[in-house]
DNA sequence: GGGTCTCTGTTACAAGATAACTTTTCGATT
DNA sequence: AATCGAAAAGTTATCTTGTAACAGAGACCC
């Protein structure tokens, strides 16, 4: 098996529930938004940076307002629209994703491009996984092709347990 | 071909993008759903019965507040929680869903218990097709198994173009 | 015909998101 | 270096979506 670790120098799939150095897992995350930012010409500024950081704390989703408190605590006094800008931003470049179900934002784990992933979202430790989402996109792609639908972005998004928690309430 | 007609005496799969008697889905849907209840002990209240035939005048999506909006205009002054309650309700036994996607609802158009569909929503005219999930709900299942997730619900979202839509703008 | 439980009515508010306008910053151009 | 235009950040105000909490009405069971 062992697959060449691609994923920003994380795990193979589900770094997110697998006990990993984080501290690692945040720096080649934000070295990478960097790198690509300025291959691309996109402006990765302090807030947006910043907010990136605070997403980038856990593998949990943050609300808005949950990255805005944080944008709070340290000083001026920010609005909505700063939060919604700077994660509409990491979204639209795929620094980020959004969570429906949670209405709530996630650090992307997965270097590339735009692209609509698959996650996991643990009920009880709210952490977040992403995985690639090729078989169920081919699937989906199966289905709208059979009724002539023409699909744009697709949202695919599993609530359960993750491993670590499925242990602690099995115990 | 020719697989019987099994959804509510509709069509066979994305009945909401085709052209079909509606009139008939709506009624079949209300009196499915009149069935169940009495069969499963659950009461489908007046309240309850009216927003599902709300949902019911078309295959778009309705916000709450959008239904709730149509029940005022019946007279009484209904409060959100009215609507959210109905709406529950509904959601809970799998006579309507909530599209993440939109934080929407529609009636559901495929007569079962409880179940976790895969929905094609269109851009353009709003309608949403629910499918079957089964291929989908596979794929998911397995990746889930690989990395030691315990699935509960999914949520399978797809934004994009009906047919209808599509012909019309490609014109 | 009393007790319990579910549903409804109502108030009040929390949480999520955006519109619109101003000021600042940045980068390119002269 | 001064100027200009575009993009981003700051600011105000408002809108949409969703709930908590409690009081009253109705159904249902004995
Ligand atoms: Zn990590
Ligand atoms: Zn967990
Ligand atoms: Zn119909
Ligand atoms: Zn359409």
């Amino acid at each position: 098996m062992a697959r060449s670790d691609t994923s920003k120098g994380c795990g193979e799939g589900a770094i997110a529930f697998a006990p990993h150095d984080h501290a690692r897992c945040r720096r080649a995350a934000i070295e990478d938004a960097r790198a690509r930012c300025a291959a691309a010409g996109l402006r990765l500024t302090p807030v947006r940076e910043r907010v990136l950081e605070i997403l980038l704390e856990s593998h949990a989703a943050l609300g808005a307002y949950d990255v805005l408190r944080r944008l709070t605590d340290e000083g001026a006094v920010p609005q909505p629209p700063i939060a919604y800008r700077a994660l509409d931003f990491l979204v639209a470049h795929g620094f980020a994703h959004r969570i429906e179900k949670l209405n709530a934002y996630v650090a992307c784990t997965a270097s590339a491009e735009t692209h609509d992933p698959v996650f996991m979202i643990c009920r009880d430790c709210k952490a977040v996984a992403e995985l690639p989402s090729a078989p169920v996109a081919r699937d989906l792609e199966r289905e709208a092709e059979r009724i002539g639908f023409d699909i744009g972005r697709t949202v695919v998004e599993a609530e359960g347990l993750c491993p670590g928690c499925r242990a602690e309430s099995a115990s």
